[in-house]
DNA sequence: GTCTATAATTTGATAGAC
DNA sequence: GTCTATCAAATTATAGAC
């Protein structure tokens, strides 16, 4: 693969994501994607065969980089409320460069009429935050002495706070409400 | 208008809500709504002008309905958790009927890419909901003694987590995992 | 109020030249 | 790898008969 083609692709990967970001999967088109990277519609079926292939492979990505800043979970144990702030903060960095939410979380809300490769990669992110919180919180201070079901549940509880924030910020248009917004555990 | 009439109207909304919790305001066309209702794509029209139109009268209705589930905020005290439990329950029933999401959550996440009467009315929804929290968190036993935007904030947290759990129970396809989620409110 | 018919545009996708 | 050209289908929307 030349450097040329490379580049290619990943401005295709880039907009679409941004663009899904904007409108959701229905919300975006080839032609779209194509003039906005400088080349024609086929070009863009040359690296993805089809549209929920593209929107696939997009979620995947995100998926991966959002892990990626995440880290992997430390065995050593933890303040719980900066595991928190932690991912808090990476759901932030979504927000911040263009005001718009997680690109999953736009996926999920439209899930039940998505493509199955697409929905399930949007399950997939849900899938491993969820794991990483619960990791992080069993090696918390936080965790000791707490049930698996229960740190499970605020694990889910955590991320649903999250998600929601980010659609509550960008349907006001006031990206600030989501700072304030940090998830909280409960500590009876 | 005849009685035929208003039945037709009201299917239509019927059917375009639904289809709209389901795959988004992008995801559904004039022709899939006429072909349920039994009708033709231009008798749509001539109840709905345009697409915009009936987007943002289904939210309307979708709204004002669930407004009234609510009734008023009462002036008496109440218990807080049952405010919040209460704002629990009428989500719970939007997820309940069918296994699909809050239509105004599905319209906040893709509201960037909306026509503005439609991303509006998705808008308000918000607007009304945490202000019904707000008010009625006020006059709580949580409420006495905590400044307003202590309750603002809380309110808009509430409202996130109700939302991001009915986006993760969708996307998980586990319509149970919601009802795991009531929010809590600070004590300290 | 509902229909037929159709305009005008956009969509996802493919074939084949270069 | 990118292009031209094109297809078949779907889209929103309108005009006008009944």
């Amino acid at each position: 693969m030349t450097r040329e083609a490379a580049e290619t692709q990943v401005k295709i990967l880039d907009l679409a994501e941004s663009l899904i970001r904007k409108g959701g999967y229905n919300g975006f088109s080839f032609r779209e994607i194509a003039a906005g990277v400088g080349v024609k519609s086929s070009s863009v079926h040359y690296y993805f065969p089809t549209k929920a292939d593209l929107g696939a492979k997009v979620a995947r990505r995100y998926t991966d980089r959002f892990m990626d800043a995440l880290g992997e979970p430390q065995d050593a144990s933890k303040i719980a409320m900066d595991v928190v702030s932690q991912m808090h903060g990476s759901f932030a960095d979504a927000l911040a460069d263009d005001g718009q939410m997680c690109l999953c979380g736009v996926l999920a809300a439209e899930s039940a009429g998505l493509p199955t490769e697409v929905a399930g990669e949007a399950k997939e992110f849900f899938n491993r935050t969820a794991n990483w919180l619960n990791v992080s919180l069993q090696n918390s201070d936080w965790g000791k002495g707490r049930t698996s079901s229960e740190i499970e549940k605020q694990s889910l509880a955590v991320l649903a706070q999250l998600e929601g924030g980010l659609l509550i910020a960008r349907v006001q248009q006031q990206p600030d409400l989501f700072d304030l917004l940090t998830p909280r555990l409960p500590m009876d």
